[in-house]
DNA sequence: ACATGCATGTTACTTGCGGTAACACCAGTC
DNA sequence: GACTGGTGTTACCGCAAGTAACATGCATGT
């Protein structure tokens, strides 16, 4: 077994499958989540069986799709999170980056947000919490770690730093959704209100006349 | 064209279509999203063609099916938000009734956070924001409301009102998709945790020794 | 009584996609 | 020149969505 060969031949491979993603990008981008596998395979000029040799399923090549895009954002987002200022305005900065993001790729981002699939189908169906978009639970940690390492919580402040970690890439997420869909405002205005809740405004607003508050 | 027969067959294709949900509903909770429509046909004793007769396609059955449990769903969330205490009790009773819903029947909440369809097979693939989980997008519009009649935002208020109620319900949805795969806590816990988020501990924890705060 | 609607139900089909088996070609190696 | 391993193909299976086309029960109008 010459070693220079198997290099050789792991490399080329390694290239074909990133021909191959890039392809599937190209794809996916133009025609959404509803991608087929036949499509895909067209306009890498090949055919079907390639793809399956390269990637098992239909979930693996969507996986390493969305492992790529999914590094991508991280990035940039590590980037904003390590930005030399102060809380606040690395928070915004951190937000603004991931709307950012979903507002020059909306069609990457729906695919990042709606795999769809993931069961295996013999599945005894019951794996809530699993297939729910992988981008969601590796943003979600990860700020959990950034909060963890860098503030003071206290007591309990690991656990804490998990659920604030994904509660508020969730919030991020679904205010960026409906943003991205009606466009109620601008992207800095958004980004403001979004820092204003999580600085505690809802709790320190006032109530209405004519009844206790919310 | 006699009013009273027209009521009846009404009534009675009323009657059907609950009787088919419900099947439906048994369908779905058994098997998950992937519940095929000559599954819940069969469970419904019929074929499938009347299903389609009855709902079009199945993303209008998958639509009826939603509507049904968003609104109960929704119901519980309002009598919540409606009690009568003060306002961070309100949030984390809301927080509690919705943790709890989905703790109860998690493949429901599943069905309901990932239909999966929804595109037109003829649509020109740009509908972003129209698709994901409608669920979400109501009970953030629901939210919303509440935020702007009750409380005091000042100019500006009505559209922080509905950033925040979308933002508030999405890092709910996604704090609990994470908790429903790993319960790393209680629910009282985790209750406790968001809304120490809401009420901007986020924002008062102090700085790690070592470096700037995140 | 008989024909007319009309909703309900069926079987049998088409279409399209995920996935696979079997075969063909084209390097380099012994 | 036979052997091996990777790349590529065509042709197929299975399954689920969706659709004709036909059959049946039951009220009505003449």
């Amino acid at each position: 077994m010459d070693t220079t060969q198997r290099t050789d031949q792991q490399r080329s491979a390694d290239q074909r499958r990133r021909e191959l993603l890039e392809a599937a990008d190209r794809v996916v981008l133009r025609d959404g989540p509803h991608a087929s596998m036949n499509a895909i395979a067209a306009e890498a000029g090949i055919t079907k069986p390639i793809l399956y040799r390269h990637f098992g399923d239909k979930g693996g090549l969507y996986a390493a799709l969305a492992k790529r895009h999914t590094d991508a954002l991280l990035d940039s987002l590590r980037a904003a999170l390590d930005a030399p200022a102060e809380r606040r305005e690395r928070v915004e900065a951190t937000l603004d980056t991931y709307l950012a993001a979903i507002e020059a790729r909306p069609q990457v981002y729906r695919f990042l947000m709606h795999p769809a699939e993931g069961g295996q189908p013999g599945d005894p169906g019951f794996d809530v919490g699993k297939h729910s978009a992988p981008l969601l639970r590796r943003m979600g940690e990860e700020l959990a770690q950034v909060i963890e390492e860098r503030l003071d919580l206290g007591p309990g402040g690991q656990q804490l730093a998990r659920v604030w970690g994904h509660g508020i890439v969730g919030m991020m997420h679904a205010a960026g959704d409906w943003w991205l869909g009606e466009r109620p405002c601008s992207r800095a205005e958004l980004v403001r209100s979004l820092a204003d809740l999580l600085w505690g405004r809802l709790a320190a607003a006032g109530d209405r006349v004519g009844g206790p508050g919310f």
